[in-house]
DNA sequence: GGCCAGGCTAGCA
DNA sequence: TGCTAGCATGGC
C-alpha cells in the first residue's frame, strides 16, 4: 500500500531524526542511514506498526508511509492524520522565521536548524507519562526510566522481522502498584503520579480525547488539578503531546540556560524575565522553545 | 563528593 | 499569596 505525505517546506526530516527533539525512547526505532522512523501507533485497541521514510529534500519534502495492509479506510485515514500531526507536516515555518528574523541573535540558530520541527508523541497518554517521568531529572536518566516502564509493559509487535516495543496502555499502567514502579527506581511520588494519572484516564475523570477541542487555558484548568501535574508539565504536554504552536515553558531550566547562552547573559534569566522577553515571539513561542532546547544538544 | 537536572507538593508564615 | 524543604536518583 504505497502512501505518501507531502510536508510543507522547509522540512528537514533527516535533521529531525538525527537529533530528535521529542525525547527519543525505546518505542521509536530510527535508522539514520535510511532516513526512516518506525514505531507502533495505538488505534483504540489495535496496534499498528508504521514506518516513515524520507524520500524528498528540505525544499521538496516527501515522506513515504509504510503500514500493514488490511486496515479499514477510516483506520488508514487516522494513521495518516496521526503521522501528519506527529511530524507537523502542515506547519509552515516561514511564519516563524520571518517573526524571529527581527530578533537579535536568532539568525545563526535559524540557519543551523532550518527546516527542523519537533517530533510529537504518538498519543496523549504516552506523552503525559513521559513528561511526568521527566520532571526534575536529567534527560538521560528520564529516558532510562521510560525504557523500564516499556519493558514492564512487555508488549511487542512484530514488523518486518523486528520486534517493536509498545508503550503501555493506560489500562495496563492503571493495574500496576506503586511498588511495581518503585522497583524500577521511580521515587514514591513519581510512581504515584504516573499510576494515579493512568487511573484517572481509565476511570474517565480525565478524557484525553476531549482535550483536542479545548483551548490551551482550558487544558491547564483540566490537568493541573491532578497531583503531580504543574504548569511546566502541562506546557510540555501541550508542546510534545498536542503540538500547540504558542507555548513558552518559562520556568524550564533548559530554556533559561539556552537563552542565557544565546544572548550571552551573565545570569540565568528567571521565569518572569523569560516570559517578558519571549512575548514578541508570539504566536510562535513553541517553535522558539524547540529551537532553544535544540541549541543545547551537543552535535555528535 | 557535591551540585545539578527540560519540577511538584505540602506546610508554614 | 509567597516562600521553602523534601523528594530520589544518576551524571558530571
Amino acid at each position: 500500500m504505497p502512501e505518501q505525505l507531502i510536508p510543507t517546506s522547509p522540512f528537514d526530516f533527516r535533521q529531525m531524526l538525527r537529533r530528535p527533539l521529542s525525547r527519543p525512547s525505546k518505542v521509536t526505532v530510527i535508522d539514520a542511514t535510511a532516513g526512516s522512523f518506525t514505531r507502533v501507533i495505538r488505534l483504540g485497541t489495535r496496534l499498528v506498526p508504521v514506518t516513515v521514510v524520507d524520500e524528498g529534500t528540505v525544499d521538496q519534502p516527501m515522506l513515504r508511509l509504510i503500514y500493514p495492509e488490511g486496515l479499514t479506510e477510516s483506520e488508514g485515514a487516522e494513521v495518516r492524520e496521526r503521522l501528519a500531526r506527529m511530524f507537523s507536516t502542515n506547519v509552515n515555518l516561514q511564519g516563524f522565521y520571518s517573526r524571529m528574523e527581527t530578533q537579535a541573535g536568532w539568525g545563526g540558530l535559524i540557519k543551523q536548524l532550518y527546516g527542523l520541527r519537533a517530533i510529537q508523541d504518538a498519543d496523549l497518554f504516552e506523552s503525559m507519562v513521559k513528561v511526568i517521568v521527566g520532571q526534575q531529572l536529567n534527560v538521560q536518566f528520564a529516558a532510562t526510566l521510560v525504557e523500564r516502564l516499556v519493558d514492564l509493559g512487555g508488549e511487542v509487535v512484530d514488523w518486518h522481522s523486528t520486534s517493536l516495543p509498545v508503550f503501555p496502555s493506560a489500562e495496563r499502567v492503571a493495574d500496576w502498584s506503586y511498588e511495581d514502579l518503585r522497583a524500577l527506581s521511580f521515587s514514591q511520588r513519581k510512581a504515584e503520579y504516573v499510576i494515579d494519572f493512568a487511573r484517572a484516564v481509565v476511570n474517565g475523570r480525565i478524557g484525553l480525547d476531549e482535550l483536542w477541542s479545548k483551548s490551551d487555558a482550558e487544558i491547564y484548568d483540566t490537568l493541573m488539578p491532578l497531583r503531580g501535574v504543574g504548569r511546566w508539565t502541562v506546557e510540555c504536554f501541550l508542546l510534545f503531546g498536542m503540538g500547540r504552536p504558542d507555548v513558552m515553558p518559562a520556568a524550564d531550566i533548559g530554556v533559561q540556560n539556552a537563552i542565557q547562552k544565546l544572548y550571552g547573559l551573565e545570569h540565568r534569566p528567571k521565569e518572569d524575565e523569560v516570559r517578558q522577553l519571549s512575548e514578541p515571539w508570539a504566536p510562535w513561542r513553541s517553535y522558539a522553545t524547540y529551537y532553544l532546547w535544540q541549541s543545547l544538544i551537543r552535535v555528535v
